[in-house]
DNA sequence: GGAACCTTGACACGATCTTGGTAACGTTCG
DNA sequence: CGAACGTTACCAAGATCGTGTCAAGGTTCC
């Protein structure tokens, strides 16, 4: 059986306890559960945490940032909202017919995308 | 002349004139400047803080969170440090095929839409 | 049954973020 | 020139983040 409890995955992935219960609150790594309610970290879970460390040191970005790019591909409606906002950069008129074109069809596949992954 | 001077951008806005200057700092809306270096806000820029308060108020996310937004979409080694991560959730090995196929072209127009943009 | 674990919830503290205010100084314009 | 406005730089009150710790109680297992 292979699936850490709390204190043994924290002690292999360098997280404290109290930070793994964070992490999962922040929508990041929600280890499953024992019949009892237990966190069980399997290998995948461990290997994300230590990735997610690095990551994290790597640039600088903090857990809540990972949790609003979380939310950025959870929340449709987010998302495009958000992207929309940055897609309105300040461009001439004539700029829109062809890049609005090639947002639709980024968006098409965008969608097929998601219909693949459910 | 169109174009705003800072209490008055504030005053169209909502912003406080502190907050503009914090927007800017943010990455997220920079004035251009008059010569002696007075920030001057046109169409442009007053109609995407308006759509920013919007986007702030109603999917209660912060200035610093759209920072991170902006830092993924500029630094393109964080996005895809970014994007790896969340695509290693769990899954099986057949599911990568078809998807990662879909990926790819997503992210041809993506380039494409870029190379447009600029 | 008791030691050693797990759970959630709370309090706490330093660091950082948000936001306003003020000071010191340059610009615009009647 | 002087009033009204802009700039940056700094201080400060309150909120949030990251993290530890502790309490009250359930689980595991010898």
């Amino acid at each position: 059986m292979d699936a850490l409890t709390i204190n043994e995955a924290a002690e292999t992935t360098g997280w404290s306890p109290r930070m793994l219960r964070y992490v999962e609150q922040m929508g990041l790594i929600a280890a499953r559960r024992s019949p009892a309610g237990y966190r069980l970290y399997g290998p995948e879970e461990l290997q994300r945490l230590r990735t997610l460390r690095e990551l994290l040191a790597r640039f600088d970005v903090g857990l809540s940032e990972m949790g609003f790019a979380s939310r950025l591909r959870t929340d449709e409606e987010l998302r495009s909202a958000v992207d929309a906002w940055f897609e309105a950069e300040p461009k001439r008129p004539d700029d829109v017919t062809a890049a609005d074109w090639l947002r639709f069809e980024q968006e098409k596949h965008q969608r097929l995308l998601e219909a693949a992954l459910t």
